[in-house]
DNA sequence: AGCAATTTAGTACTTTAGTATGAGCTTCAA
DNA sequence: TTGAAGCTCATACTAAAGTACTAAATTGCT
């Protein structure tokens, strides 16, 4: 915020630089107008475009789907659970995941069954859709 | 395209009209210079504006996940698997799709069979996962 | 009309997924 | 050090999901 407001000013302090410089040497007679013209046209052109990239680029980081942490805790989601809720999105069975994660299937049916349940779903299908609705994956 | 050729080809004619007035008003000394280069200014700055904006909608479209319709096509899905391959991304049971579509749960199993084959997935939650990377759903 | 693809549905089975419960182990803070 | 929380694993189930057929009805197209 502070960084644009300086940009800004600046812009704003060259932009009247120039006029006042243009001012007298179109009075001096050393430039045509249509000179004059093109330039102020180049450099608006180029502002235009400038402000709105930026306009547009804080949309889009706005707009852009980011991890929801503070969601995973409220959820109470453990660290472990999480990593399986993330395996069960990218499409593995409990098995490969259990293999994935060195540990027993039984192990990843518990972590399953407790993510289910803190995301109030009834399936993995289910919990794949909740998570990506909550932005957690 | 043919649009955007015209659109370009009036904005350039009346670029040139106005520039063409701007000149003659100046040597008949009707309007003070100031705020001619005022009016270039904002003009240039609106066609800068636009341009981009233009110019960013186009990659929008380009990166903004549409439907991949012609995927589709290509995996060789029938309309009916398309829209249970959707009822089960949203995480709906075989049953619950078959009570949704009013039909029977066979019917479903069938499809989904189908879908896992025409997606080369092995589980319904890694045809989904696939679903959303070929972005067709 | 006739063929191909689609949609529907069933049976019979195998495989995964999910629940319930109990229990051992570790970690970390009160 | 005690207790809560997290991770692990097992057993024994039940419930879904998925496979492999077969087959009839429907639809679209030539």
């Amino acid at each position: 915020m502070k960084k644009t407001i300086i940009v800004f000013s600046l812009l704003i302090l060259a932009l009247l630089v120039l006029f006042q410089f243009i001012k007298y040497t179109l009075v001096s007679g050393d430039l045509q107008t249509e000179y004059v013209m093109a330039i102020i046209a180049i450099i608006f052109f180029g502002i235009g475009i400038f402000i709105n990239k930026k306009a547009q680029n804080k949309q889009q980081t706005s707009v852009k789907k980011e991890i929801n942490y503070k969601k995973i805790e409220d959820l109470g989601l453990s660290k472990r659970e999480y990593e399986v809720l993330q395996q069960v999105a990218s499409g593995l069975s409990n098995q490969e995941i259990a293999d994935k994660l060195f540990v027993s299937e039984s192990t990843i049916k518990t972590h399953v069954s407790n993510v289910l349940v803190k995301l109030n779903a009834k399936r993995r299908t289910q919990a794949i859709q909740i998570s990506k609705a909550l932005n957690i994956i």
